[in-house]
Parts: C-alpha cells; sequence; structure tokens
DNA sequence: AATGAATGAGTTTTCATTCAT
DNA sequence: AATGAATGAAAACTCATTCAT
C-alpha cells in the first residue's frame, strides 16, 4: 500500500478527479492513469505526472513509494471495482444463466466505463515489480473463479453445455473483454449497453445450445 | 523499412534461429522476439539484444534503422504470416461454417506456435512510431475485414445469426485470441489444437443457434 | 530559454567565475565559453564540461536544457553586452565622427576583453538551432543598424563621405573585428586599447575623406 | 599530401563538379566543400558525402587518408588560388597603391567566387591536425606576409600613411574580407567587383590620407 | 507537507575507420 | 579500383530517486 499519512485512500472510483480541488494523491491517480493509457508506463515519466497534476516531486513521493507504487495503486483499484460488481451480481437471485448474462454485461460495460484502466491493465503487467505481480494475478484469479464458479453452476443444473471446460470458457471471453480497449471508441455506433448486451449473448449462446 | 542491403529477409518464421551459425538480422529478430516478450520493449536495452545475438551494436544498426525497427519487422513479419494463412483458407472450397470453424481454430493454434509474437503484438503497438503504428493498424484491418467477410457470408447465406454484427464477432473472437498470450502455458492440460478446436466451437456455437 | 528555477542570471560578464564558489549555471556557462572557444562546439563533449566545472550531467540538465542551450546563453549574454555598450555611446553628445570613433575603438576593446566569446560567436552560429540562429541573427541586425545609424547620420551631415554604402562600411569594419581572435594574442606588441584606435582611426580616415 | 594513385589532383578550381562524369576525387571534393560550408565539418558525415558524391566509403578511403584529409585538401587548394593570384598582381609594373588596389578587390571576388571556401576556412581551421593547421598557418602568414610587403612599401614610397602598422592594415583588411561569407548573398543589390571596388576604396582612402 | 537541486547509472544512436573479398 | 559488413568508442540525453531544507 502507497499511501502514507492520509487516511481516506477509500475515494470513490466513480469520480476520478484530476482538478485543482481534487486532494494530491487523488490527483495524482487520475493523472497517471489518463498518461499511462495513453503512452504507456514506461514512456511516462513522473515529471510529467507531477507537472500534468499540478504538485512537485516531493509531493508525490510523500505521498507514494515509487512510481510503480502508483500503477500498482491502479491495479488494486480496479480489480477491487470489478470483484465487488461480480460479487454483486453473484449473490443476487435468479436463474444461473440470468445472473451469467447480467455479469457478462455488466463487466463489458465497467470495462468501457474505465477504458484507460483496461488499456493499462492488460499491458503493464510486466512492468510492475514481481511480487506486486503476484498479488495482481491472485485477485483475477479469484475473479475468474468467482465467474468460472458461476459457469459451472450452469454446467451442472444442465443448462450450459459442458463440451467446453469451463476454464477455457472464461479466459476466452474474458479475453474479448479486455480487447475492448483496443477497439472500442466512444463515437462507435453502439452504446457500451448495447455491447455488453452483444457479447453476453455470444457468450450465452455459445453455452446454452444442447 | 528496415533492412538495408543483403537480400533474402523472407526467411521461414517457423525456424526462428538465435544460433551463432544463423545470419546476423535472422539472430537479432529471433533474440530481440524472444526479449520483447520476456521484458517488454521498453525494458529491454539495444545492449541486451545485440550481447544476446552475439554481434555489435554498430552491426545491429548496419542492419537496422533503430530499435523501432526491429519491433516494426517483428510486427510486419506476423501479420504477414497470420495474413497469409487466413487467405488460404478462406479461399477453400466447402460450406462456410466450415471454412470459419477451420480459420477459428488454425488462428488459435498458430497463436500459440508463435506466443511471443502474439505477446509483443498486443502489448507493444503503441510503442511504433505513429507511421508504423498506422502500417500495422491497416493490415491487421485488412486481416479482420477478410475473417469478417468470411462471417457476413454466412449471414446472408442463413447458416449464421445476423442478431450480432459480424464487426462485433470479429472483435469478440480476436480478443479472445489474442489473450492466449496471457495464460496459455505449454504445460497446461489442452494442446494448441484442442484449444483451437474449443475456441472454435464456442464461435461456431454462438453463431449457429437458431 | 535555458535556465529554468534559479534567479539572478544577470551575473556580470566581466567576472566568468569557474571557481567551486560560484553558482552551478554561472560555473557551466563560464568552463563552457572557455571549451568552446579553445576546442569547438562540436568537439566539446558535455562530459568534458561538467567534469571541469565539477557538476555531474544531471546537474547541468538541470539547469540547461540542452548543449545547444548553453551555447545558446553564451550568444545571449555577449549580443546583450555589446548591444548595451554601443546603445550607450551612441546616445552621448557629442559630434558624430566623435560618437562613431568611440563606438569603433570600444568594440574592439570589448571584443578583446571577452575574446572566447568572439571565438565562439563567429564560429558556431550554424551549431545553433535554426531558432536561436534567427534570434541571434535578429538581433546582430539590430545592432548593425544601431551602427549603421551613426554612419548614415554621419553622411547626410556631410562629415562622412556617401561613396561607399553605409551597409558596407558596417559589414567591412565587423568583419575586422570579428577576426581579432584569429590573431590577436595578448602578449602582442600593442594593446587592446591601442589596437582599437587605430581600428578606428582607419575606418574614420576612410570616412572622412574630402 | 592524400591522394595516392592518382596524379592529376591540381585541378581548376574554376570548374568545381560533382557530376558523375567528373572523377571520383575531384567529386568527392566538391561535395564535401559544399558540405562542409552548409553543414559544418563535424556535423558532415563520411556516409553523406560518400552517398552526395555517388560514390562508397572504400572508394573514398582509396582516394584520402582520412575525412580530416579532405578538409586539408580544400585548404590547400584554396590558399594556392589566393596565394598565386596575390603573387601575379604583385609581381605587375605600376605604382604600388594601383597593385594594393587591385589585390585589395581581387581577394574580394576571388572569395566571392570561393565562398564556399571562405565558409570553411574561417571556421574550421581548427578542426584540422595540429600539424595541418600549423602548414595552413604558414602558407597563410606567407599570404599575409607578401601583402603586408605592398603595404610597406608604400608606407615608404610615402604614399601610405605610417601612422597605423602594416601588420595591423593588413588584419584589418583580411578580417573584412574573410567575414564576406557571413552576409554576401548572390541577390544582394551589389556585383562581386562592385563589392571588391567599395573594399579597395576604405583601404586606400584609410591609407592615402594626408 | 512540500521543495527542487543533485545524482549517477542508464539509454539509444552515430560514426570514422578497417578489412576480407 | 572498389565493396560493404563490421567494429568499438564515444556521443547527448533521460530519469527515478534522494535529501537537506
Amino acid at each position: 500500500m502507497a499511501v502514507r499519512t492520509h487516511g481516506g485512500m477509500g475515494m470513490p472510483a466513480v469520480t476520478p478527479d484530476e482538478s485543482a480541488e481534487s486532494s494530491v494523491p487523488r490527483r495524482l491517480l487520475a493523472v497517471a492513469t489518463r498518461l499511462f493509457a495513453e503512452k504507456g508506463f514506461d514512456r511516462t515519466s513522473v515529471q510529467e505526472i507531477v507537472d500534468a497534476a499540478n504538485v512537485t516531486k516531493g509531493a508525490m513521493y510523500h505521498y507514494f513509494d515509487s512510481k510503480d507504487d502508483l500503477l500498482a495503486e491502479i491495479y488494486a483499484r480496479v480489480l477491487r471495482l470489478q470483484m465487488s460488481r461480480l460479487a454483486e451480481i453473484a449473490r443476487q437471485d435468479g436463474p444461473v444463466a440470468e445472473r451469467v448474462r447480467r455479469a457478462a454485461a455488466d463487466v463489458v460495460v465497467s470495462t468501457i466505463d474505465n477504458l484507460d484502466d483496461a488499456t493499462i491493465s492488460f499491458r503493464s503487467l510486466h512492468q510492475l515489480s514481481p511480487a506486486k505481480q503476484r498479488e495482481v494475478r491472485d485477485e483475477r484469479r479469484r475473479y475468474h473463479e468467482l465467474f468460472r464458479s458461476l459457469i459451472t453452476e450452469g454446467q451442472e443444473r444442465g443448462v450450459f453445455t459442458d463440451r467446453v471446460p469451463a476454464d477455457i470458457v472464461v479466459d476466452f471471453y474474458f479475453g474479448s473483454v479486455h480487447h475492448l480497449s483496443t477497439w472500442y471508441h466512444p463515437e462507435g455506433a453502439l452504446s457500451p449497453q448495447q455491447i455488453g448486451d452483444h457479447y453476453a449473448d455470444l457468450l450465452l449462446t455459445a453455452l446454452q445450445s444442447a
């Protein structure tokens, strides 16, 4: 964990804020997220980040241990968010197919809502320290396992085919989702929700065939 | 364009060769592909590349204009290869569903066969110069269009659903394929061909539902 | 503009100071001036400069954007100095011939006083970036124009011949002055002031003939 | 001396020839002269020279010992030329003032005719090896001495003032001449001959005053 | 809580020259 | 007479991080 002196890092990810009113660490994370997504982690210098956030280097190193730490925070935030959304949907009532459809569409919408995070997270894992890479992988695995448990439940109930292993289904689907950041464009013909529905449709149809 | 003076760059990508007998540019490309995949483009220094290829820096700059150029050659090679395989399958006879299934499985197998290329190509596009990025995107678009034309053909013949736009189907599927490099492991339970068959199964089932 | 953060760059050019007590940017400029004059801009490495100034490369790049920037500062300083001296003399009272004589002798003395600057400035203009070359040329043109206006005044008052265009006179004279750096030697028989008087004599005599 | 295998290096400077028909060393010297004047010696790479001359590096190193050698040849050529022109004028008949006027105007015209040589020679001396620098300085001194002997002759005959030492006069005048390359432009209002006449006028008037 | 000067190891790239052919 | 691959030393510049204040 990076932030040393400042309590409320649990700031809502729904209001990333680069403006001057926002707190310094918040602003740094918002700015770093944008810059890492635009230019890549290694191509973004600490100087650029602090300039864009309108703080000094000293201030940045007061709140974060290192540039790596900034990246780790970004990963932590997005994983936390995705996990909580999936957990929320998984624990709802209703037929498993319905829950999978909802989860599948939701992860698309929330990925598009945080497209910079998605860009970073599928491209920059190897730039994290090995220890933090492991943490991220572990959390991601937990996430995949939760999703997979839904698939498995459907297969066991006989509403999903079991021709394809649940593992493969999960990797197949999240590959599609992660790659949204390489082609999605806000000016495109389809809304995030429509794309989410199409993706969920493709997944569900594949699983529900006789 | 990278290689300046010597002929015969059309070396078979199936035998990347880092050994001393191989020609200097060949060795450099093989070594660079491995290192870029392992550590990322920006984290790999030219010094490491030339040391691993057992040549001097001067020799490298004799054959390649820049480190970027090395990356561009890697992209060019993989795009060329994938395009020719898809074109070969697309022009075969047989029902469209069969051709799509073959293409879908084949791209999985060939991606796994060249996993380093896949790792690089989905992670390093932004490290290319803008001009070269455009070239890569253009070639990739042509590739997607060829695949999409197969989907469209199936939709027009009524063998594929048209609930989901062909564009979305293509991005959906290639997302899955590109992400193979993040999870595939040779020691895994399934062979590349089996994974390809499962992926093709998921795609075809999704498309062929009534 | 070179120096980024610290104040007071208006240090007196009459006391170039390479000693350790002097401020870092001051020392760098003093050392660079000496080395550029001795060996030429391109033959002087940044490493040599920082070694001679007893600072690290990082420190130098903290204060100056580039090696070019160092050169540009040297140019800016000498131009500023020369312009202020000429302006001072031009605005004095007395017959125009007297003012021209004073200016002509003074520029010789001040060129000799800053011989390294003179060496650099007549040899290194092309090593500046095009934008900075233009700035230097513009400032130099303003300088020449001020001098020329004195010549023109003398011609209009009838105390100087107008057989030769004032432009030519100015270029003729400043050519002589700039070349002092190629032959002047402190051990020579004549003092700077004596040389200045001879130069002014040659100029004035040429202009005052009937 | 640089050229190893090829006799007639005494090619006329009046026909610098970069065209393909010209001999290889001739072409190299012509091209190098242009490039050194345009971009400076250190900024011009051997590769650029051989590319522009349409030969290979091997060919260049066949004819010249080094890049330095190319520069030395350029110096040698221009000094030889200037010396022969001055000697020719000095040995003519007629009043000394007339000979000085002719020499003074002629050096201006011939400098303008070979402006690239002038640019190089006043800017690049320090890029020559010490040994070759000495040779150039010696030859230049001989040249100055010949010119000075004309001045002295005039002073002894009482047609020139001796208020100003002949040495100073010579340096004064050749400073003006060498600087032609910094301001002369073919599109300017005055022809080379007119400029030469003005320069000679300024010199002679300064010397002939009572 | 914050500054910003300073570090020093690292980066990519250039280039005159050599040499086997 | 000419080639062009290869060398190896040196170049300018970057940057994450530290630390005295």
